[in-house]
DNA sequence: CAGTATCCCCCTAGATACTG
DNA sequence: CAGTATCTAGGGGGATACTG
């Protein structure tokens, strides 16, 4: 980010502008549906999968790491046999619900 | 869309959730950031082309159409030479100026 | 100015199999 | 249960050249 207090209107976008940078981190085929299912809720792996439906196990997981990377979603493992593992949104992550739930909305409204 | 009175919470989005929806309509590489220039008013191609910056005008004609064909985006052809084309949103592409502008923000407060 | 028309690379995402 | 490993195709997107 450039500037972080500059106005929007007339905002120059050249290289990098909020909104590219917004879409970097949700932007991933399934990131949007994740996110809107663990709004939901602490979700086991499992959960997780069945719920966003046709999500394969490698996307799954693949998408999961980059938002715990992104700081979005944290991953807590239980040394349990068998495994147990909980995604939970971060704070970071809970800033997306005003985003990601107006979309849900707006989509719901403009068939 | 299943049900469109369906409440979040438990939401079943296995075969398509609002979310998914709302992220194909907006999910292509440059649509966020062509629509966020939109959002400051009616924009002729040359000028978008400026705006969003590294965007090819293979990619930002094909994102437009889409953006058209979506009814997100409306364009206007003027007849003359050289070729004048102005585009801007449409009522439907407005709805999602809570969405974009979230986004921008937010991108903005969590660097 | 505002586009098509080609060509082509690469990365995303799917399918499948295996494992601590 | 919650993952890795490997292989593969498909198409999204880039570069470039041409045009009404």
């Amino acid at each position: 980010m450039t500037d972080k207090n500059q106005r929007f209107e007339n905002y120059d976008c050249s290289q990098g502008c909020p909104v590219e940078a917004a879409l970097e981190l949700i932007g991933g085929k399934w990131k949007g549906v994740i996110l809107f299912h663990l709004m939901e809720g602490t979700q086991r792996f499992g959960e997780l999968k069945k719920q966003v439906g046709t999500v394969t196990q490698r996307m799954l997981t693949k998408q999961l790491r980059e938002l715990e990377t992104d700081g979005l979603v944290s991953r807590k493992v239980f040394a349990v046999v068998p495994p147990h593992v909980e995604y939970s949104l971060t704070p970071k992550g809970e800033t997306l619900r005003p985003i990601i739930m107006p979309c849900a909305i707006g989509a719901q409204n403009t068939p």
